[in-house]
DNA sequence: CAGAATCCTCTGAGATACTG
DNA sequence: CAGTATCTCAGAGGATTCTG
């Protein structure tokens, strides 16, 4: 999967805007709802499925994994039978709480005004 | 390209995690760094051009019709030759402005972080 | 100057099947 | 339970050319 660390084949410190940055590391498809579901504590793999019903193993997997390589959260295998596998924020995760949260706001805002008045799509600035 | 109000063939408020629905809007490729500019005030199309050497004249229109469509941005058109068209955001668009904000200062502590041991991916939560 | 129109290329994302 | 291993594909993203 695309190391994100090289869109423009240098390495991420030349990269101009630390607001692209950020949404290189969460803007993957699931990434902001299992961040999010990550604030309330550690998950197991098989919770994340049933919280998320349209996210397929596969591609949990490669969020996790994508996630755990940018140091955001860990991953703590217990070996067990049967395996047991929990996910929770590595203390430089938790800094994203503030990104995570204003966005969470920020989303409940935008959809409420999209109730409110579904035709308007532009209003004078 | 994609109305992504409907990942789900569902009405955005049918979607659980206001947090996707954030990344939605601005989870394109070039909108964080178009948003932040545009936190300076009024841009131009070229302008665009110039401070994001890496976009074609396509996506930034794209892009930016997106963002118009999702009542972000506000087009304005004047009738000139050479004609001129001015970007701002709308009164809605400011209030991702903490948002926005809170995404350059964690993008900032990221490649902080990565220059600092570009080795380290992970840490002990 | 600020686009519109075309065509093309990847890769993010999903479906399915199998396993320690 | 918590994953791999493949295969497939739509569509985001891009290059190029043309225009009011």
């Amino acid at each position: 999967m695309g190391d994100r660390r090289n869109k423009y084949g240098v390495s991420p410190d030349m990269q101009a805007c630390p607001v692209e940055t950020t949404l290189d590391v969460i803007g993957g498809k699931w990434k902001g709802i299992i961040l999010y579901q990550l604030l309330n504590g550690t998950r197991r793999f098989n919770e994340f499925r049933r919280l998320n019903p349209g996210i397929t193993q596969f591609m949990l997997t490669l969020q996790l994994r994508e996630l755990e390589r940018d140091g955001i959260i860990h991953r703590e295998i217990y070996k067990e039978v049967p395996p047991r596998v929990e996910y929770s924020l590595t203390d430089f995760g938790r800094t994203l709480e503030p990104v995570i949260m204003s966005m969470k706001v920020w989303g409940e805002s935008y959809k409420m005004r999209l109730n409110e008045n579904p035709t308007i799509q532009e209003e004078e600035s």
